[in-house]
DNA sequence: CGAACATATTTGCCTTGACAAATATATTTT
DNA sequence: AAAATATATTTGTCAAGGCAAATATGTTCG
């Protein structure tokens, strides 16, 4: 009985895990539109990184979002042609680039951090102080068993 | 920094699940393959509902492995053309499908749930039976947040 | 009954992201 | 310094999945 419930739960990590992000992407997106914006979750963790780390290279920012580099040349492509930010030449590598936020990108980013909070709280209140702690810890022992599954 | 802290916690949530749920799809396929078989995730996941709850409409599968409708009918293409599931006309309904699992099928979920078990396993070694119990519930509750937001 | 509406599946179209090849520039080795 | 190697970015190609329209069938209401 212990045993079967334990079992079921281990199973169903992977669709719960999926589900959840599911969710509080569509959550993210929702709140984004009833600013009359339009930005997909990943464009917004793309400014939300800018935003919280200043100017970095492409391929930084990619690794940084969890993104392949081409996905994230054509992510900057959109971003930077709707004005929310720049490519400069990196100082000292001519191969790399400077990506920083416009004077609009932080704009924009005011009233995105706004989106953010609330949806975060949202999801994440019926868990008290301890709680939310006690769910990023396992997630992130989760996270580094999975890498070092030696 | 207490708040600080709590603060930075929520704000990686979403792409803390990313991560996770990223390399768990990625160590279930590792793993897969390293049968000599050649399935993707989602894949998995359909077979694996069959599996478990027996045969069923597209619909309802496709609900149940949150896929949109359309996609589940080109994985069933794929699946079917493999031998895996038939695709056998309701009793009742003459629009509807019921989905079963071939003998082949039945056969391939005999190594694929080694392939779960093993993963599943592995990606929870560092937390105790209490903790996973923690963890599973805890995602619940957001998940549940997440879908009723008044 | 017949019209309106709802549901199951399929198909077309489009966007996203992964992967690999191409290009340009840096770094290290010989 | 030339060659080999590594890194940053871009581009081409492909598969997956979301959404909307098409089709077929079922259900409900007047």
């Amino acid at each position: 009985m212990n045993n079967a419930a334990a079992t079921d739960s281990r199973e169903s990590l992977g669709i719960l895990l999926g589900l959840v992000r599911t969710e509080l992407v569509r959550a993210m997106e929702a709140e984004i539109a009833t600013k009359g914006l339009d930005l997909r979750f990943t464009q917004f963790l793309i400014l939300k990184r800018l935003a919280k780390l200043g100017p970095m290279g492409a391929t930084e920012l990619a690794r940084s979002v969890e993104l392949d580099g081409g996905a994230m040349t054509r992510q900057l492509d959109q971003l930077e042609s709707r004005g929310y930010l720049r490519r400069c030449p990196h100082e000292q590598d001519r191969r790399a680039l400077r990506i920083e936020l416009t004077a609009e990108g932080n704009a924009l980013w005011q009233q995105l951090t706004d989106c953010n909070g609330r949806v975060l709280k949202a999801a994440q209140r019926s868990l008290n102080a301890s709680e939310r702690r006690h769910l990023h810890d396992y997630l992130e022992r989760v996270l580094h068993a999975l890498r070092n599954k030696d």
